[in-house]
DNA sequence: CAGAAGATCATCT
DNA sequence: GATGATCTTCTGT
């Protein structure tokens, strides 16, 4: 399959803007137990402005690479038991992800059964925390490149433009219609 | 220091 | 639709 780089301006701008631009692109793992691909069917904008980020309060330990500038991983661990894969973006020091919902299984569906149990494909990668478990993703990711290192973006194999499907945040960034997931309309790998 | 909440998921009814 | 698993962070005293 055709990789080509992510251009790093696609994760330099607003985190709802990377949210929509990440859309159709793909997530590669190369681990030495092998290698996975998915196609990016849902994502989710969070920044500093947001009361539902984890840097509207400024930095700590946890939150802290997401005011580096946008091209590296944040990772922290949701509910004790999952992990979840971000894509810092924006520039430094302004605190901006783009959490990373679900993916379509594109390679390496074995080894990522392996991880996940043996379930179907659509399973295999719908909800941040199944991306994480397929993909093999956990702390040591936190910090790295998402350009350039095991884990990272690429532009898809052939140029696709995914009719996109926004939904405003529920509740304290309604007021001000904050747009707040994106995902591939239509496409069956989506969490919900 | 105690307590609550949380960017979730699998399992059960 | 409801529940429990499990742990980090933040808040209040």
């Amino acid at each position: 399959m055709m990789k080509r780089p992510l251009p790093k301006r696609a994760l330099l701008g607003t985190a709802p803007e990377a949210a929509r631009a990440l859309l159709g692109k793909l997530l590669v793992h190369e681990s030495s137990e092998g290698t996975v691909v998915g196609r990016i069917v849902e994502t989710e904008a969070y920044d500093e402005t947001d009361l539902a980020s984890h840097s509207c309060r400024g930095r700590t330990k946890r939150n802290q690479v997401m005011f580096a500038q946008g091209g590296v991983w944040y990772v922290y661990r949701s509910y004790g038991l999952h992990w979840c894969l971000n894509v810092v973006v924006g520039p430094e020091d302004f605190g901006a992800a783009v959490l990373l919902r679900a993916v379509e299984p594109l390679s390496g569906q074995d080894l990522m059964r392996a991880r996940r149990g043996a379930i179907q494909d659509r399973d295999l990668a719908r909800g941040p925390g199944r991306l994480c478990q397929a993909f093999g993703v956990d702390a040591r990711c936190y910090g790295a490149s998402a350009l350039k290192s095991p884990l990272f973006l690429a532009g898809p194999a052939r140029s696709s433009r995914p009719r996109v499907i926004t939904t405003p945040r529920i509740g304290i960034s309604m007021a001000k219609e904050t747009l707040w997931r994106f995902c591939v309309a239509d496409s069956p790998y989506v969490s919900r």
